[in-house]
This record gives structure tokens, sequence and C-alpha cells, in this order.
DNA sequence: CGAAGGCTTGATAGACCTCAAACACAGTGG
DNA sequence: CCACTGTGTTTGAGGTCTATCAAGCCTTCG
């Protein structure tokens, strides 16, 4: 077993990861940790892959965030995911070479390059890698239909709602949170296009919500006040988040 | 190489749908026919697995149309993803084994059940079998994405356009469409929750279209009348269909 | 101190929803 | 054969939610 202390922060990120989604066997970190690795910085408001490309190697986020998103021909953008160190933004291009979305970072954003030709090889000859990426792969779909959900059937209110009771659990999970405090670092416009509104009927949304007590929102700072209150408002349940680990008995 | 005649028609779907994804060899297609199957069939407007439950099996659908779709608390119905034959609706659920939405069918139905546990021994000693599996998980993410920005970004008349652009495309594409005529067993009311709106805009919108002269759709039958205007208005980038074969090159 | 980006508020417009009712069509049973 | 029923489609009227346009304000940072 390799000494965890000796191992890189991005390899770290990785294992810890991939801990949380399946139970690791001691070859299967090791073979995880000989992964080579390209690390690279991105500032806020870059593309790290655009759609159209054609991808040779994966990201890893190793901190920041990011976000998948797609702009349309009338110059309007949708975002469609947010991701957290840990996140494989691109995993997707593993069996999807050319990318139908872009990638872009909102923060500054370190990520870690994999190379196609290793991680398939890693799924070959080590079946619960395979297993972990693709239930990894599921859950970002899962986390599509929910989404797809809060833009078709929910009100303005409860699409911002929701949105936050979704990125409050996902960054409890990752340990990126303190209590219902976080950092999102996230303008307004660009929740409005993640939840498919305008930027201003966003800020009065947030107005109306800090009104209500659910939450304060200031400087990226995200506290859910009412985390109670918040779920009812937002009809939240978090069975499509998946958290816990693959059992595969 | 088995005689294809003697393979039972729910088999031949399931190879000619593998067959799309990657390029199987004889021994893949020796071992997909191997794996046991359990047919059902449904009527219209039945659940094939419902949100919640725990799934044992994957299921294959080999005549007729189902869908994806959940229900919110206040009773609002979203249609997240359409089901042809050939299409695998649950395969999330053979790594994601509590449904976390539920399958049903818009018509009546034959379905194949593949056990999970057959399935995974597929995938461990069968590596294409198992690109090909997540390659289909992984486009059908591709067309959520899609999805998203549909409800998000678009108009009325866009979503729908664009709607019938990928269901064209898709039928084509299955071979279950005439020309650029086919069958969708689906109501006006079922397409609105599909599109994330009300059924009488829908039917308003369905009306400025044939006006228009963009499509007839009468009695579940849809033509594409003019299929360049009808991707021009939609903004229609087939790109995120992923419709060539995987290519590992 | 000026500039830039983000946030906030007001006013107006328009897209889409809801309620209500009529119509068309297929299947059913008397 | 024909009323009858149920499901799906169509149209009208009115209301609401959200977008757009316009402008002012605040904070950060060079």
């Amino acid at each position: 077993m390799p000494d965890p202390n000796r191992v890189s922060p991005e390899r770290r990120r990785l294992l810890m990861k991939m801990d949380g989604i399946v139970d690791l066997s001691p070859e299967d970190r090791r073979a995880l940790i000989a992964l080579p690795l390209r690390v690279a910085e991105f500032p806020a408001d870059a593309d790290i892959i655009r759609e159209r490309d054609r991808a040779e190697e994966c990201c890893l986020v190793v901190s920041g965030f990011a976000c998948g998103y797609k702009i349309i021909s009338n110059g309007k953008r949708q975002i469609l995911s947010f991701y957290t160190p840990g996140d494989i933004p691109d995993l997707q291009s593993l069996y999807l070479r050319v990318m139908d979305h872009s990638i872009g970072t909102l923060a500054p954003t370190r990520v870690a390059f994999m190379p196609h030709q290793q991680l398939i090889g890693l799924t070959r000859r080590f079946p619960m890698i395979a297993a972990a990426l693709w239930r990894d792969s599921l859950i970002e779909a899962a986390i599509f239909r929910e989404w797809i959900v809060r833009l078709g059937r929910r009100s303005a209110y409860q699409r911002i709602a929701h949105l936050i009771c979704e990125m409050t659990m996902r960054f409890r999970a990752a340990g990126l949170a303190d209590d219902y405090n976080y950092t999102l670092p996230v303008t307004q416009a660009e929740l409005a296009d993640a939840v498919g509104l305008s930027m201003i009927h966003v800020n009065r949304t947030l107005r109306d919500m800090r009104k209500d007590g659910l939450i304060t929102f200031q400087r990226s700072t995200i506290t859910a006040l009412d985390w109670e209150g918040l779920k009812q408002v937002a009809d939240f349940d978090p069975i499509y988040l998946h958290q816990r680990r693959l059992d595969l008995s």
C-alpha cells in the first residue's frame, strides 16, 4: 500500500473521489496512483475544452469551480452542470470523442489531465475502477434528469431553491462546506444561465428568498439559513444524487 | 457464428442496437445471444418500473414506445426521454440500483428483461460490449444535456420544433421512419410534458407550425414537410446524438 | 479617482398558463 | 344502427409570471 502522504494532492483528490463511489482494493489504488497526470491552471471564465473539440484526455478538477454549458445561435447560454474538486467534467469524452458542449471555469481552477488511452487501459484491467467511473457518469446523468425537471416544471422561486439545495448537498458531501455555509463562486447572471431565467428575475427572486429567511447569498457565499424550509419549498428529494456507495451485492 | 435467422427477434434487436454503436466480434455476438431474456408485454400508459424501485434487471424495448418521467409534488409531470425499439431505458440501474425516475409506456410495448448479474458478467469478459453499453449511456446523457438547453433557453415554438427534429433523426436512424414520415405515439398532453409547456399552448403552437408548412401531426403521425426549415427555426445541430460508431483508434 | 463588473430597482411588454367550453372521433353496448 | 362515453383536440378570454429596456448604485481594483 503506497504511503498516502507521498502521493500528490492531484492524485489524492482522484483517490478520494473514487473511494466515495466504490470500495477500492490496494491494487486499484496503486493503479490509480500510477496514472500519468498533466496539471494545468486556468483563470476564471476560461474554457477548458470547447464544443466540437476532439478530446484525447479527461480532466479532473483539483481545485476551483467549473461548469458545462452550451451557447445557442441567438447568443443565449445554458449552464448544464457545475463541477467541484474531485469531479471529472469531460469523463464522457472517453467514449464520445467530439465534445457536444463546452467546459469552462467560473473561478481560478487547477485541473489534472488524464490520457484516454491510460484510462481505458485501467478500466480493462481493474473492473472496480471501471465500475466507479461508469457509476460516476450515470450519477451525472441522474443530475441532468433532475435539472430537466427543474427547468420544465418548477417556478423561478423553486428552481433557484432547488439548485441551492443540490449544491448545498454536493458541497457538504465533498467536504467543501462549513455546516450550511459555503462559497459558490457564481454571479447572479451565471445562476440565471443555470436555471433558465433572466438575471433580473434571479435577482428579485433571491431578494424574496432572503426576505423569507431561507438563505443569504453575499459575495459568493451561500448560507442555507432554513434548510428544512428550503427543501420544502424546492420540493427537494436527494434520492437522485445517489450519494451512497455502490453495493454490488 | 450463429445463424442470425435462428436468433429470436428480441436478441436480434439487441444485436442490431449494439452493432450500431461499436464493432462486434463473433465472440461478442455469441455472448450477447447467450444472454437469458425474459420477455413481457405492457399495454399503453403502463409503468415498467417506478421511481424508488430497486431494479435487478435492465429492460430492452423490443417494440412499441416508452418514456422516462418524473412527477413532482404538485402533480405536474416532466417527461425526460423517449425510447424506441432497441433502447435500454433503465441501463443506468446497472450501477444505480434505486430508480430516481419512472419508465412508462406510451403505446403497447414489448420488452425483454436482462438480469443485471449476467450483464455485469458480460461487461467483465467482453470489453467491446462494455464499451457499447457505456457509450450508449453517455449518448443518453448527451441527449439530456440538449433537453436542458431546450427547456432553459428556447421558445415554445423552438422547443417543439427541436424535439421533432431530434425524434425525426432518431426514428430515421433506427429504421422506423419512412422518409420524413413516422408514427410518434404521443398525445399533445404528453408532448407538453416533454417540452415543459401546457397542453393548450402546445396545441396552438402546433397549429402555427402547420400554418407555416413545417410539419403535419395527425393521428400520431408526424411528417416533416420542410426538414431544412424545421432545423433552422429549431436551431438544431445533431452533433449531440453522436450517431457515428465508436472509433477507438 | 476613474473604470469595470456586478447588483438592484422601476416600468412596460409579452409569452405562456389557467379556466371554461365546444368539438371530433373511436369504441362500446343496447 | 345509434346513442353514449371517454379521450384527445381546438378555441376563447383573462390573468400571471417572467423578459426586456433603462437607469442608478455599490464594490473592487488598477
